[in-house]
DNA sequence: CGGCTTCCGTGGTCTGACCACAGTGTGTAC
DNA sequence: GTACACACTGTGGTCAGACCACGGAAGCCG
């Protein structure tokens, strides 16, 4: 069996890539560590700057460094692996190529969504002060669409990092803001906004509930119906 | 509200990037075309080849464009919108850095296999044709555990492509690379590799026909008992 | 001792120069 | 007239070198 790992790093900046994924693998970086400077780099391993340049800017807009100009600990380029960046980058650069039509992306979030609440119900420790903490913010009258867009995302990515799942998270907060604009725009289909935004409230405190009540199979029925029910509302159902 | 699509390109390659991404968003752009050559998107952006360079290995790497030398139509850089590719590599180096714990990763697999065979088992429209040829192929009792492996990741995904979910595929496909080195480690765990082997395709059976029977309860229920009791097996639950 | 200046190493960028490659066109030999 | 060989052109891939802005550190001077 051939290894795959290394499938003949043809391009310069194949190899830099791979060096420091190998190095990451054996335990040689870990999360805050520093990498080598640029020119260090392309010195030891035997190519251009621009090369080693290209290889960690994959590597920064992947949410897996964090580059800082000038000196002291915080120059130079730090693994940081924040994985929400990543994945927004890539999911909202993939939907505006029409690679992830819009319909997958919203059956999708309605998956980790009913698995996040299914978490949370099955498990009483799970904490959902924040949660409750942004339901109180919505309860304010006087929310634009747009700012009560925002505080449901916000809502919806706590419970996801309440059920204490990273790469749920991570894809939730990407799924969610690949589809913003369209979701923004579906706001302005709805005649009363109002009425709209008084049921969302109702039906978040009753998620809520299902999840206090330890019932995962009504709060997975009641997530989707919420979130299936709002893209209908808006016509983004298909 | 400020214009969160246009947070100020402190950088030049952002710049790229962003003039990319809007001419995909407004339809200038589509799966097929080909980009400027780098020489002359430099000039019109008024920014360094180099720039242009790093922004186009982003796009490569995450899957929506591929670059070929020389002349004619295969040359230059063509939007193709690959989503398996960016998503492998994302979750792979996600994995290596440590910013998503294997734990959770086998969560996220769970959640969005149970979806999968929920899906299907409510649809029976879905062809799995090909799962079932896979799952043909895995009888065969002379398979090495990579081999056997390999054909289950193809079974899995197979799956999740029947579902007819781009996103879904996608990130279980990612999701299985990026921990495929530790499920083939955790194969040397297993003493009587025959007995678990049989297991496993009696339990694939077991799945297709809770699917053939439109039962989406129990394919739920069987394909969480077969991934978790699998990683159980192999010492992997932690 | 304190504040200022200089220095140095970092990433960020641009420019120009090659190379390999693959079609295209042209010229020449037959 | 045809067919083959060659140079040409435009593409990405790479490298080397030169700047710049930045920010800490060391040294200097009052």
């Amino acid at each position: 069996m051939a290894e795959p790992s290394t499938p003949a790093p043809s391009r310069a900046w194949q190899v830099v890539l791979e060096k420091i994924e190998n190095d990451l693998l054996e335990g040689r970086l870990g999360p805050g560590d520093r990498l080598p400077a640029e020119r260090e780099l392309a010195g030891s391993l035997g190519v251009g700057r621009s090369s080693v340049r290209e290889a960690l800017r994959v590597l920064e807009v992947m949410g897996l460094i964090r580059t800082g100009t000038g000196s002291g600990p915080a120059s130079g380029a730090i693994i940081v692996a924040a994985p929400t960046g990543g994945m927004q980058a890539l999911l909202r650069l993939q939907v505006a190529a029409q690679g992830f039509p819009l319909h997958d992306v919203v059956r999708t979030r309605l998956a980790l969504e009913e698995a996040v609440v299914d978490t949370l119900a099955r498990d009483p420790d799970r904490s959902i002060r924040e949660s409750r903490r942004v339901m109180a913010a919505m309860a304010a009258t006087d929310l634009t669409p747009g700012e009560f867009l925002a505080l449901d995302a916000q809502l919806h990515l706590s419970l996801a990092e309440a059920s204490g799942n990273v790469v749920i998270s991570a894809m939730m907060a990407g799924l969610r803001t690949s589809i913003e604009s369209y979701v923004r725009r579906g706001a302005d289909n709805i005649d009363d906004w109002d009425a709209t935004a008084a049921r969302l409230r109702d039906e978040h405190a009753e998620i809520l509930a299902a999840v206090d009540d330890g019932d995962p199979a009504r709060a997975r029925r009641l997530v989707n119906e919420h979130i299936s029910g709002y893209y209908a509302h808006a016509g983004l159902s298909r």
